[in-house]
DNA sequence: CCATGTGTTGACGTTTACGTTATGCTTAGT
DNA sequence: ACTAAGCATAACGTAAACGTCAACACATGG
């Protein structure tokens, strides 16, 4: 229902460069993903120039948060991506539904990708109460830090009669 | 109050290997970590051999935290550690109140740990909240995949005559 | 039309964080 | 006492993820 016609699926290239200022990833970056396999550019000009579309974008974001936020080594961000295309590819469905996939197939891919997201996600949720973990532990540290320096303020308020605010300077 | 007197002081002394078995890092590790000044064995035996305490194990795990759950670099893990000996010292100070340091020096120590150890924790909330925010990201993307995947079978039972619950196998 | 910027493909260099011998000494079990 | 483990130092190797030229091709604004 309510199918809007955009103009005509109006293209929007960027150029490597442009990419770059974009994401903050640099030109060399990109293309050693490419090499990879990782990022294919879904455009080139005639003439040879590598021109990226919106979802390359944000597949390059994805891509740096796998890597910064998980830790994922650039193999392990393929194959966690691998699966994704679905996810992609789903988003193609639904907002256009012109690809002449047939159902089955489609809904294989989608399980497959159903599959994949929940195994990234409990990866993440691993990593976040690992990380959760470490956190309180560090907090607790805290506690004790500012126990300790209260308690050393006590004992030189309380103890030797030097009792004035300052703590003797010794060389 | 209630000092308990351990018997003297018991050493508890660990060879390199016996702290690899038991923390999970490799002999290797451990003397690069020396070599860049992370991690210097608080003792040595009388021929040459590295000899690991407690406090020495303790911060080769945490050294791995810092690395793993953080993505730190050996460098920055060194910055991180650095102001950290405090705590080491504030741990010394609260089981053993023998060592001599001038109070003065003591609560210098102390503050820098705690300012430290404040800095640590912020910058694991910071990753925390980043990592959630991916989760939550995937989280409404699974949604997403399961809300196209109950759509698709609906329209198989509606659609075309072929709707029997099993998708056709192809090679 | 020409200068300048941006792109392309190599190819080699670099950093980090170790792994892997090699060689010799020490310690430990029998 | 002797042999096998374990440790020490030293040096070279390596994998990942890019950085950094070099040399040449477009393309684009004045």
């Amino acid at each position: 229902m309510t199918s809007k016609r955009p103009a005509e699926t109006e293209p929007v290239l960027w150029r490597i460069g442009e990419v770059a200022k974009l994401t903050g990833v640099t030109t060399r970056t990109l293309r050693y993903w490419e090499e990879l396999g990782l990022l294919r550019p879904s455009n080139h000009s005639q003439s040879g120039e590598r021109l990226y579309v919106a979802t390359d974008l944000s597949r390059v974001t994805r891509i740096r948060k796998l890597q910064d936020l998980l830790g994922l080594s650039l193999a392990e961000v393929q194959a966690v991506l691998a699966t994704e295309a679905v996810d992609v590819l789903d988003r193609v469905h639904s907002e256009i539904d012109a690809v002449d996939l047939p159902p089955s197939r489609r809904k294989e891919l989608l399980d497959d990708g159903i599959v994949a997201n929940d195994e990234l996600l409990a990866r993440l949720d691993d990593t976040l109460s690992r990380i959760q973990a470490f956190r309180d532990e560090r907090a607790a540290i805290a506690v004790r830090l500012r126990e300790s320096r209260a308690q050393l303020d006590e004992d030189a308020g309380a103890g030797t009669g030097v009792g004035n605010g300052r703590p003797v300077a010794r060389a």
